[in-house]
DNA sequence: GACAAAATCGTACTTTTGGCCGAGGGTGGA
DNA sequence: TCCACCCTCGGCCAAAAGTACGATTTTGTC
């Protein structure tokens, strides 16, 4: 799946933010515990709570790794589905596709059912997400 | 629709972040300072942790990333609308985009039916082509 | 508090899309 | 020649998507 880049703040910030909370509680749990804690225990639990500050500015600073590329083409769509698909993908309705390659609607709609399966999709947004992130569409 | 709604719950959300580590911070301060800390002071402090922590998921949950993005030319979609539209563009269906925001079917109509009058197009694909052409989806 | 924008939900309707069949013609290779 | 593949088309049906209203609630700002 692609992954989303938009909240590039937000989400490392609140799981910092949570990963903080739980720190947090950790620390007043141990304070309760019977178990004699030496001041190393404490200073082990602040510098927990730094470290997952610093990992948290530091995740929301620069995440946006680039992901392991999907490519496969073991999907070889034919020249005729490649135009389709590139029509569809240009915002086209199965109507439009079927007028500006003069075929019927029943064509265009074999071809899509036809790409659906080759794909491993069963619409055409996901056709289209999918056939640009197999780089088959720019 | 002239006003723009600005970025006012991004700080917040920052400044949740570091107030929480001043929390942890203060925590740790407080635990090798001489004066005798009673136990209200650690429960207050675990409290805050608590409320950070439900304050973030809370507002991780609604308003997840106002659009502060300068490449929008014109088209000023809402936060929502962008939520939308980015889960349409991988391909959701809107059932599936009703689901994962928590939201109706209607929701997700209207809102579909408002960005395509905004970005001028009549259905979704065009909506995904514009948007990218527009820049102001990815 | 008043106000505007945004977000939410509903119902009813039309259009589009997709699934599931089947089928015929053309082409090139074994 | 037969076979595999591609392109073509059709009907039927169901699901999804889109349109067109109206409506309430939430939220941010003044």
């Amino acid at each position: 799946m692609t992954k989303s880049t938009k909240p590039k703040w937000l989400l490392p910030v609140l799981g910092y933010g949570a990963l903080a909370g739980l720190v947090l509680i950790c620390f007043m749990v141990l304070r309760y515990s019977t178990v004699a804690l030496s001041w190393e225990a404490e200073l082990y639990a602040g510098t927990a709570g730094l470290i997952f500050l610093v990992l948290g500015l530091w995740l929301g600073y620069r995440r946006q790794r680039p992901n392991r590329k999907p490519s496969a083409p073991k999907d070889p769509l034919s020249p005729r589905e490649m135009d389709i698909l590139e029509a569809v993908s240009q915002g086209a309705s199965n109507r439009e596709v079927a007028d500006t390659f003069h075929i019927s609607l029943s064509t265009v709609k074999t071809h899509l059912s036809n790409i659906y399966a080759k794909l491993g999709v069963k619409r055409r947004t996901q056709a289209i997400s999918t056939a640009k992130a197999l780089k088959i569409l720019s």
